[in-house]
RNA sequence: GCUCGGGUGGUGGAACUGGUAGACACGCAGGUCUCAGAAGCCUGUGCUUAACCGCAUGGGGGUUCGAGUCCCCCCCCGAGCACCA
């Protein structure tokens, strides 16, 4: 039953239909159905203590305006939300507090779902979940098993990015020039006892089935630089034997080592003239002879205290390292080649160390010129004498036996002549480095893993499906063997603690539960006792210790997406069933923030359970979107001199303004002359504008709340369509709301009275004019499309020009009327459904098929034909379809607006096109 | 520095495979209704002009009968990467 308001009073409609679509389960998504499935998603966010702000229901909107556009379709919609809800921002408020962060954390998603309720979207709230659910994150569990069982996962101390603030590591990914990405806080190397997930096992196909998915290119680009791969060849060097060198020092192989190293280019192996190891490199020591050897322990020290932040900053300055007195026997020509070290040559990455061409290496070329090293030409362009360093195309010169081949050819040529002579293979390396998975915080998934000892995890072997290599750490001289606990024994939930600070030696909370930590562990059904207590009767009892890590924030949603096809299922992640019937989304909207790191780890998650024969397809993300964001309005400041005298503002001030006294001026206070504002006041000063990303700290943040209450969450939705392209990064400018309240104000009066009642004017007999019924089947064409296409703000002019039209037309027929609130009724679902059930529309707009509409009404008789002299539109006429170009040549001549610009010229040529345009060319 | 993506009225933005630049809105101005206002409605609104003309899609050049759209050079803004050998 709609409501009988008088007037478009959204306060009372918008509540009304969200309670009637709740209780109908309007949008339940049925696991079985003969229908299509369409399964739409969008990324589920983190409930943050701040609420929702503008961006979030940018892309739920157009989600939702896809969801109910393919339920009209006749789409089985699968469309859900859910909380992605541990993280660090609730353990840092439980610290503050000493309250549990689940609490808090219920509190946020309480305050969420509100919002999101309050925006009508079509989720199917059935389906809701919540990563730190024990029921979810069993499951999440479970995977990592997957992993661990597969040798995917494995412990390493290794240094890492440690936060003193936050009290915790960080991945590489998470740090943003040198501040923690979260809250922006300095961050320093340590050495921790870290999980490691072997992603770079899946470096190959996660480049290469980039190709299967429909994602944007630049995030697609990113993911191939993230991954980084490249073609070259490791080449053996053989060091120079002499006098004092100390071979190996570890005695294992009492042959002298040799110098492996990985390059792009083996083509320009002749222009070697110095190799460089990483500081770090392994051989260094052995290398390094007597004289030499204070200068380089001098510069390992050196380079060891730095951070990569400082290594990084200083290195764009100058190029530093030491010779260590060593040399290498280059293997195509037996040249004795210098090895020096230098902090340029990254240990993590290759081999850690390079040969050094300076003629076509811009870095080796910088370094050569420091330290003056030779830097011979062995690639010739075309002109044969560049500018050095030159790394474009050309010939090889001076490399006896290559001399005038084509460098990618010779590059094949020369691997595959080291090769046979064993000092050299093609290979390819990657820049995409394992995953650091753990996390020293109490607010995550436990690992389900218990360290036991090396005899004990012998006897559990017998019993169980371990990894072919088992997962080792030594603590304390002791090597400890990780056992996962049985999966019947999930999900392994967090214990009370305490105090959820972290201990400042990097050991999460979770270090200090001793009862939890120490235990007796049976290794057949997963139970135990703390080690406190006697150890109970029977064989499969042993000793063990928990792993104290959580998981990092990212494992709960690498695999979400799947876990809403079956939520409720205690048997399996999802069943088999389910996971047939909807499998992977067919759309995917979220911010493209998430462009490598969520979307990396999950396609990697997805790709080994696609290997275990769980889910059907290799790839999770068929279709990929993201929405822009939405900046703060913009905003005027006047800068002031050191006398806080207004000054004109530069460039330079608006990069920096947060460091120069200023004074904020409203809209009203300034005025836009050419490209740039003033201030009104005195319009010789120039007045800093710019739009900010919404902060909290900035007070820019804009509410849903807010417009909900103003003008209706139809209007807000509409709204944010509206603002233009769904891509575009945007500032919000409240003004321009007004616009799209009054079409919907506009669309309200055209169908209900000032007195409540059914507009007159519409009526089920009523004829509607040619026009009219020409522009209903082009605006059910163009909207339909549109939506498709996600040109949303297009899609609402093209309903507004209908609005106008439909205001103009004396009377109108019920059916055109109700299919044009069927177009509007994705965006404004409120407005839509209380207008059609008022005109008799049954049942629910929800469930009414998508009008269709009929091709023979688009088609026309008359065009306008452009006139043109020249290639200037002098003037335009309707004519016939068809017209013959000697027809539409006399009516140009005998229009009015275009003969003046004929008279007396030769007509030097005629470009008709039909339909479209007669461009007379003429003297 | 490298790699992408963009620059269109006072504002947000339209413009199919090269074919009327500025759809649809906001704002502004005038009118109408009203005791008055609000809301509606009507008209106008790129710049210039009385009008015609002319000029106009960051700047410069080119291709074309015709360029916002294609090509070359430059400027500015945004995003990502940043010694990955």
């Amino acid at each position: 039953m709609a409501t009988n308001c008088k007037d478009y009073d959204f306060r009372q409609i918008e509540p009304h239909w969200q309670t009637f679509w709740q209780e109908n389960l309007s949008f339940r998504a049925d696991n079985v159905s003969t229908k299509p499935k369409y399964y739409v998603l969008d990324m589920f966010p983190y409930p943050s203590g701040a609420g929702l702000h503008i961006g979030h229901p940018e892309g739920y909107t157009a989600t939702d305006i896809l969801a109910r556009y393919k339920r009209a379709k006749g789409f089985n919609v699968l469309h859900p939300i859910g909380w992605d809800a541990f993280g660090l921002p609730a353990e840092q408020h439980a610290v503050k507090t000493g309250t549990h962060p689940a609490s808090n954390t219920q509190n946020n998603i309480a305050n969420f779902k509100r919002q999101i309720k309050a925006l009508g979207f079509s989720y199917d709230w059935e389906r809701e979940i919540d990563t730190t659910d024990p029921k979810y994150f069993r499951w999440t569990q479970w995977i990592f098993l997957q992993l661990f069982k597969r040798g995917l996962a494995y412990v390493d101390e290794r240094p890492v990015w440690w936060c003193p603030e936050l009290r915790t590591v960080l991945a590489n990914e998470e740090v943003v020039d040198g501040k923690s990405e979260v809250g922006g806080f300095p961050v320093e190397r340590r050495n921790l006892r870290q999980w490691v997930l072997r992603i770079t096992a899946y470096a190959e196909r996660l480049l290469a089935d980039l190709k299967d998915v429909d994602w944007p290119d630049s995030t697609k680009r990113m993911q191939e630089a993230w991954i980084g791969r490249s073609e070259g060849a490791e080449i053996v060097f053989e060091l120079e034997r002499r006098p004092g060198f100390t071979p190996d020092t570890s005695g294992v192989n009492p042959d002298l080592p040799k110098l492996k190293i990985f390059t792009t280019r083996p083509d320009t192996l002749f222009g070697c003239t110095y190799m460089v190891l990483a500081p770090e490199h392994p051989l260094v020591d052995a290398l390094t002879t007597a004289e030499h050897r204070a200068a380089v322990d001098a510069y390992k020290k050196k380079t060891a205290a730095k951070s990569d932040v400082d290594r990084m900053s200083e290195a764009a300055k100058e190029k530093t390292g030491v010779f260590t007195g060593g040399f290498a026997i280059n293997p195509v020509n037996g040249q004795r080649v210098p090895i020096w070290i230098a902090d340029y040559v990254l240990m993590g990455y290759g081999t850690g160390a390079i040969m050094a061409v300076p003629g076509h290496d811009e870095r080796d070329f910088e370094f050569a010129t420091q330290f003056s090293l030779p830097i011979p030409r062995v690639i010739a362009g075309p002109s044969g004498d560049e500018k050095l360093p030159y790394t474009g195309d050309g010939k090889l010169i001076n490399s006896p036996g290559y001399d005038g081949m084509a460098w990618p050819e010779a590059k094949k040529k020369i691997t595959a002549d080291l090769a046979a002579r064993g000092v050299g293979a093609a290979t390819v390396n990657y820049k995409l480095r394992d995953w650091l998975f753990s996390r020293q915080r109490y607010w995550g998934e436990p690992f389900p893993v218990v360290w036991v000892g090396e005899a004990d995890y012998a006897k559990a072997k017998q019993t169980r499906a371990l990894p072919a290599e088992p997962v080792t750490f030594v603590e304390e001289g002791k090597k400890l063997f990780a056992l996962p606990l049985p999966e019947s024994a999930l999900p392994l939930v967090l214990p009370e603690v305490q105090s959820y600070l972290p201990s400042g030696t990097g050991e999460s909370p979770l270090a200090n539960v001793t009862e939890w930590l120490e235990i007796w562990f049976n290794y057949e059904t997963g139970a135990s006792v703390p080690a406190a207590q006697p150890c109970p009767a029977g064989g499969a009892w042993i000793r063990g210790r928990r792993e104290t890590n959580t998981m990092p924030q990212w494992a709960g949603s690498c695999w979400y997406y799947l876990r809403f096809l079956d939520p409720k299922n205690t048997d399996a992640f999802a069943s088999a069933e389910a996971l047939k019937y909807w499998g992977v989304p067919d759309f995917y909207v979220g911010g493209a923030e998430h462009a490598v790191l969520h979307l990396l780890y999950a396609r990697f998650w997805h790709k080994v359970l696609f290997d275990l024969g769980v889910v059907p397809q290799h790839e999770p993300f068929t279709k990929l979107f993201h929405q822009g964001i939405i900046l703060g309005e913009l905003e005027f400041t006047l800068v002031l001199d050191d006398n806080g005298s207004p000054r004109s503002a530069t460039p330079e001030d608006s990069r920096v303004l947060e460091n120069r006294r200023t004074r904020s001026l409203t809209a009203e206070e300034v005025e836009k002359i050419g490209s740039d504002w003033f201030w009104k006041e005195n319009p010789k000063i120039r007045v800093d504008a710019q739009s900010f990303k919404m902060s909290k700290s900035r007070g820019n943040v804009v509410s849903p709340d807010t417009i909900i209450e103003s003008h209706g969450t139809d209007t807000l939705r509409l709204y944010l369509m509206f603002l233009g392209p769904l891509e575009a990064m945007k500032p919000w400018n409240p003004r321009g709301i007004e616009g799209v309240h009054r079409f919907l104000h506009k669309v309200w009066r055209e169908c209900i009275t000032a007195e409540g009642e059914v507009n007159p004017k519409i009526s089920a007999s009523a004829t509607d004019s040619a026009e009219l019924t020409k522009l209903l089947h082009e605006t059910i064409k163009k909207v339909g499309e549109k939506i498709e296409a996600l040109q949303f703000n297009t899609a609402i002019s093209d309903m507004m020009v209908f609005a106008n039209a439909l205001q103009k037309a004396p009377s109108v027929r019920r059916e055109t009327v109700l299919a044009f609130l069927q177009l509007l009724a994705p965006f404004a679902p409120h407005l839509t459904e209380e207008l059609w059930q008022r005109l008799g529309g049954r049942p629910s707009i929800q469930h009414a098929p998508w009008p269709g509409y009929d091709a023979a009404q688009l088609t026309t008789t008359q065009v306008k034909l452009v006139f043109q002299v020249n290639g200037k539109h002098r003037g335009d006429q309707l004519v016939p379809v068809g017209l013959a170009e000697a027809d539409a040549l006399a009516l140009a001549r005998a229009n009015p607006r275009v003969a003046p610009h004929l008279e007396g010229k030769g007509v030097k040529r005629v470009v008709y096109v039909p339909g479209k345009i007669l461009n007379i060319v003429v003297e």
